[in-house]
DNA sequence: CGATAATACGATTATTTTAGTCGCATTTTA
DNA sequence: TAAAATGCGACTAAAATAATCGTATTATCG
């Protein structure tokens, strides 16, 4: 229950790694293995960041990834974005607007939760992969 | 991901019905009825509410619930926190001390993401059943 | 040119969490 | 003492999450 899904939280910790090589490209195996995460899983979601603009790839032997900006300028918004999908707190407040639900006219919840919801992706959208590698102040 | 539960989400909704009722007491099957929430799933809800002492029960014919303080006096935190035990962003940020993950050492995840947590979890607890019904400023 | 090391990607399966149901016991009141 | 309520544990169903498999494609190096 808000919690981070592992393919978010693997991909953090993958960017995080990457942003640490720099330059040079950093391998599927090499993350999966540095971290001890699942090459198939981790994978996925590498793909997932470089086809939202979040990685950049290079196909074939001397291949991988790497950052496709400064690690200052990658939000963990976007990350949740990129690999989730838009999501809130309660389904009322993602869904489209043509799919009203039914007790929309009484509904008591929808209003205060999408506020509740700004305030929490505000904080995520302020939070910065470079930030999360050196200290994020309370 | 990052959604509540529809256990928390029925609770909070009912919450807000009690506190309309004001004194009265509110059955668990008029609040389904009025909600359409599934009656066991509720039921089970609001007899953990009423352990953690957020709601008041009475036994019997003329029986049912009430809430056990005023409706700002209760947050959304300590609802999340009954019906779901605490819960974290990830895994880590809410292991007990003794069962350490074993990348502890090695882990960038963990403090910054316990940050991330509190920020969140303060809004929770700024956030009240009053509030709720009334209008929540962003 | 061909072997190899890499990404790309769709399909499938397994696991875990969440949601919901059932049955029965207990309590209280009229 | 019947009826209307909560209390509670066990169970089942459904959905979401996590992980795996198989195969295709691409690029480099010797």
């Amino acid at each position: 229950m808000l919690r981070l899904s592992k393919k978010v939280e693997y991909a953090i910790l993958a960017l995080q790694f990457i942003s640490n090589k720099d330059d040079k490209f950093a391998t599927a195996k090499e993350i999966s293995d540095s971290l001890e995460i699942p090459f198939e899983f981790l994978s996925k979601s590498l793909q997932t960041l470089m086809k939202k603009g979040i990685l950049e790839s290079q196909l074939g032997v001397r291949g991988g990834y790497q950052l496709a900006r400064s690690p200052n300028k990658i939000t963990i918004q976007e990350v949740i974005v990129a690999l989730e999908g838009r999501s809130g707190l309660v389904d009322c407040t993602y869904k489209k607007s043509n799919e009203t639900c039914d007790k929309i006219e009484t509904c008591l919840l929808k209003n205060p939760m999408a506020v509740l919801q700004n305030r929490i992706n505000s904080i995520f959208k302020q939070t910065t992969i470079a930030q999360l590698s050196g200290e994020v102040k309370n």
